[in-house]
DNA sequence: GGCAAGATCTATGTATACACAGGCGGAGAA
DNA sequence: TTCTCCGCCTGTGTATACATAGATCTTGCC
């Protein structure tokens, strides 16, 4: 593994898991002896994830990590229904029909691993991270598709941020099981629908459950 | 100015402009020699333009610019008309009516800035350039609004692929002056199909026109 | 004569030295 | 005592030397 992947890997890590807070000032010598290796890839590390929007570069001052604000929230939640509700209509038009109703079946059981002692909920998220590649896959876009995995990086920071907790997870796992099975069904409208109905209940709950800043 | 900026200035300016073309592969000695800089700043230039994907990072090969075959250019608009339609009926919403406005009008003489002698059609294209800053502010979302800036640069390289005779740029102007006009009015539905007409039309002339590789 | 294995070469990956700019602190003068 | 100016110092920006991996070409063997 590259160096300068490796310090991507850690810092992207470090900012999704909230262990480097919003406003913390990234200088390259500062993370290049905490990471082991030299400036160059540490400031390769730090362009990649200003491209993404993870850290802005502050003139001069080195790059800090962005802020999410509650507005923030807002305009995510926007974009993504418009893309993942998009994105459901054309996998139910152009996806394989068995693929979404194996997945539709895997998350009828999802209770199962939510109800295990795992507190990072691991295979769940595993479960519906592989909704995301079928569905990513399925729409045979990949401009849509990049768009969409721009958009994830910073809905995982949002998601560490709310509480995990089980009947909240549970009830997700049914809406995303309605969007499967909706997408199994080819049914574009209901499979939008039933996006657009998933995401309004995740953010409500982010609201509900989280008063950031 | 800094040399990376020069170096990703030139370098995404000679790719948009077709002076480089698809597969070439960019070496980092051969451009810090052409550039007049050292490797330093032209690996971040590359780096910055894999990131927005007008070049590829080819495993050990350097980097090659990208290829837009006819079916990058299907996904590019389908991507297009989610974002930019759902961005027009935000704007209709929540936009000054004044701006749009005018806009409108200044949309309406377009004719007169294409019929002028100005190969590049410098003018006209800076005010379709406005009404698309104007609908970026208007929508307050800059996630909605850095996914369109991120697809608009590939969509400068379609359009330098197109023929821009002037009967069809007349026809786009009044087609955009009907968004602004749509927007103004404050009506979404009405803003968004607009925005979809005008992008059938765009890619059918696109398609029609050229017969890409 | 063809195929495979190794050496060489060329390109990127990394480290580091140096240049330079911006900010902060101290000192001097009003 | 306060304001201003100068110098230092810490940070990024750039250049370059060195390490290393992958590809290609050559040579030897089958």
């Amino acid at each position: 593994m590259r160096a300068s992947d490796k310090a991507y890997a850690t810092l992207r890590e470090d900012i999704i898991e909230w262990r480097l807070a919003p406003g913390t000032v990234l200088a390259e010598v500062e993370q290049s002896e905490r990471l082991g290796v030299s400036r160059t890839p540490v400031r390769e590390a730090l362009s990649r994830l200003s491209a993404e929007g993870l850290t802005t570069a502050a003139g001069g001052r080195g790059v800090v990590v962005t802020d999410i604000s509650l507005d923030d929230i807002d305009e995510m939640f926007e974009l993504r229904e418009t893309l993942e509700g998009k994105a459901a209509a054309l996998a139910a038009e152009r996806g394989e029909r068995t693929v979404f109703e194996q997945l539709h079946a895997a998350l009828l059981r999802a209770p199962e691993l939510i109800s295990e002692s795992d507190p990072a909920r691991h295979e769940y998220y595993a479960l519906v991270g592989r909704l995301d590649e079928a569905i990513d896959s399925a729409i045979s876009n990949s401009y849509l598709a990049q768009a969409m995995r721009s958009l994830r990086v910073h809905l995982v920071r949002v998601r560490r941020l709310a509480a995990d907790d089980s009947q909240r997870l549970n009830a997700a796992a049914l809406e995303h099981a309605a969007i499967a099975e909706a997408i199994a069904s080819g049914n574009a409208k209901l499979a939008e629908a039933a996006t657009t109905l998933h995401l309004h209940r995740s953010l409500s709950h982010v609201k509900a459950t989280h008063s950031p800043h």
